[in-house]
DNA sequence: CTTATCGGTGTAATGCTTTACATTAAAATA
DNA sequence: TATTTTAATGTAAAGCATTACACCGATAAG
């Protein structure tokens, strides 16, 4: 068989091997490989002929071979369940920052709650394409993160959210304090029907959240106006979960604490629809501060999250996990109550 | 909780070889590797004794070896402006669906706007870290992008944006017609103080849509009323540009053509500020469809782009490049015009 | 003046898979 | 039956960088 390419064949204009800088410089390969991993170890001579001939013949290591010999990828998989929630773009960018410093490479990895593509991703750690795993997301098989956990070698770090019965090294918020704060607030106002529009029941993160409705409702012996409705963060569970909460009702809440501004937007927009003016006859707070935030009618109180610092400080934590060093296995980053004009006095 | 173990999930965590796969099913590594390659080469006996080792030992290929071997990555870069912009995150679906499909990583790089980061992930490609790069951005170096497309083997697919002079295969829709759709659009409701509030002045998408713009009021001989304000794409620059634009004059437009949704939504917050009803005192057209533009208030008319099928064409496009397959090297999508609230007839 | 020490460098093994080439067994042909 | 073809498998050489170990000359210590 002639064929001009070979099947599998390589680039006619093959790149320089280490080799090809190791003749330039006159040296072995060795030297010019510690040049680059540790230049403190070789003369001050060697070093500059080395770089002369690296830049002579054009070299840049071959990554997959150093990967293969090192058994690492300098590369981290970040898993979150929905890349289209804009909540997370922040954290990407936070994370991408101290990831490339650190000379990493991130990986996103969008769920689309496919417990398939989970595994499909964790498994890029036993194969060394991947040197840790950051999970932004407990919409995982439990199994793996468990197997995964009880490996000793086997970095993973979870941010924003937590397992409920595994002990993670984690950067999170205090949800339970968050919610209080802004049920707190809420009653300050002066509201009593408060209604929690939660994310997915089971999401620990909500059930923090509720806890500390709950907690705080009782405090002020509210107990009996107990009511938590279930959506699933997105805009349109918002508008529905709002259509049915505020239907006409001589019950119908006053404020309704929303787990993500997404669904808060959802419910501005069912209480416009229905004619309910808001701050006026209802308070809507969020969660999250996404950018929108801003820009809706009217604008959203809500929670802000530090979300860059979540992102560095889950992949500095990480980091230091692959490298074996000393590290504070959980933080707790703070959260702030902004207040914009979707919150008002109760007016009857 | 239960924990279910996933099938086949038994120790995914420590990695054997192929030589113990072999040794299992009593083979050599050739044979191992020839089954999972290319099992027609091998007889069906020997494809199931091999499969059966390969599960009972746990096997999963070393990829860095394969790709050292190879000389391949099966990892795409995908190169975006900004992944905090929502508008990405469909299309960058649309692209993992299709590489996944295929066998292909994603590996997303945000730009933000530093040519240093975009040079550092096109050099992905001839370390053999990256077998193809995904442009969904033209605020990159252009001689990086000229060096690349002038290699024969440098897979390089550009997707929304383009080059006016460098002609690389390419997924767009025609944002000339659009905009013609969109200003036709405006003058059929009777507005003649039509702006244009574009992204950055430079971007070919932009002198595009501002093109079709231009030509639409020329041909409704409402060339006169041309005039193009200029954004940053973001929420804060068309609440800021429609601050200027809206303030009160008896030349204030009647209607604004934004170039994103984002922009669209700040121009809209502006006009609530300066009490300009929409759309009974101001029309505005927004571009792209994000999710949110059902959400704001009004309603946001805007131009909606395939994302997901942009996604996919796109990649499958590179992929076929990669594989040095014949391809259509320029398809253009098509666009559609979603009238909600914001836009009406003129009213004065 | 030896001997131990040490910094700098080279040699060669190693990581794991793929695949060209060699070999063998089986089937097809003469 | 002998010979050619074909199919299936094995052997071993890449692919490229890293690094343990060996080596050498030079300096420090005795």
């Amino acid at each position: 068989m002639l064929t001009t390419s070979l099947p599998g064949s390589r680039n006619i204009y093959a790149m320089p091997t280490i080799k090809d800088v190791a003749k330039a410089a006159r040296c072995s390969t060795a030297t010019v490989s510690r040049t680059l991993a540790s230049p403190e170890k070789v003369t001050e001579a060697t070093r500059e002929r080395v770089s002369r001939a690296i830049a002579e013949v054009g070299y840049a290591p071959n990554v997959a071979a150093r990967n293969l010999r090192r058994a690492e990828s300098k590369t981290i998989v970040a898993l979150l369940p929905d890349i289209s929630n804009p909540f997370f773009s922040e954290i990407i960018n936070g994370m991408e920052e101290v990831a490339h410093q650190a000379g990493y490479q991130v990986l996103i990895g969008d769920c689309e709650h496919d417990p398939a593509r989970a595994e499909a991703y964790f498994r890029l750690l036993p194969t060394n394409q991947a040197d840790g795993v950051l999970l932004l997301t407990a919409e995982v098989p439990v199994s793996l993160v468990q197997q995964a956990s009880a490996q000793t070698n086997f970095p993973l770090v979870m941010a924003c959210e937590f397992f409920a019965d595994i002990d993670l090294p984690t950067i999170t918020i205090d949800n339970y304090q968050a919610a209080r704060h802004a049920i707190d607030y809420l009653v300050s106002l002066g509201h009593r029907r408060i209604v929690t529009l939660s994310g997915p029941a089971a999401n620990p993160i909500c059930i923090e959240r509720v806890r500390g409705y709950h907690d705080t409702l009782a405090a002020h012996g509210l107990s009996d106006a107990i009511h938590v409705a279930e959506g699933d963060f997105g805009f349109r569970s918002g508008y529905l979960q709002g259509l049915t909460l505020l239907a006409p009702s001589n019950t119908r809440p006053t404020a309704i604490f929303c787990h993500s501004d997404e669904m808060a937007i959802g419910v501005l927009k069912a209480a416009r629809q229905l004619d309910i003016p808001v701050p006026e006859k209802l308070s809507v707070i969020g969660f999250d501060n996404i950018g929108f935030s801003e820009y809706c009618e009217p604008e959203l109180t809500t929670i802000s999250q530090p979300r860059t610092q979540i992102g560095q400080q889950a992949m500095r934590l990480l980091i230091s996990l692959i490298k074996n060093e000393p590290a504070v296995r959980h933080q707790t980053l703070s959260t702030q109550l902004i207040v914009r004009q979707s919150t008002g006095k109760i007016q009857s």
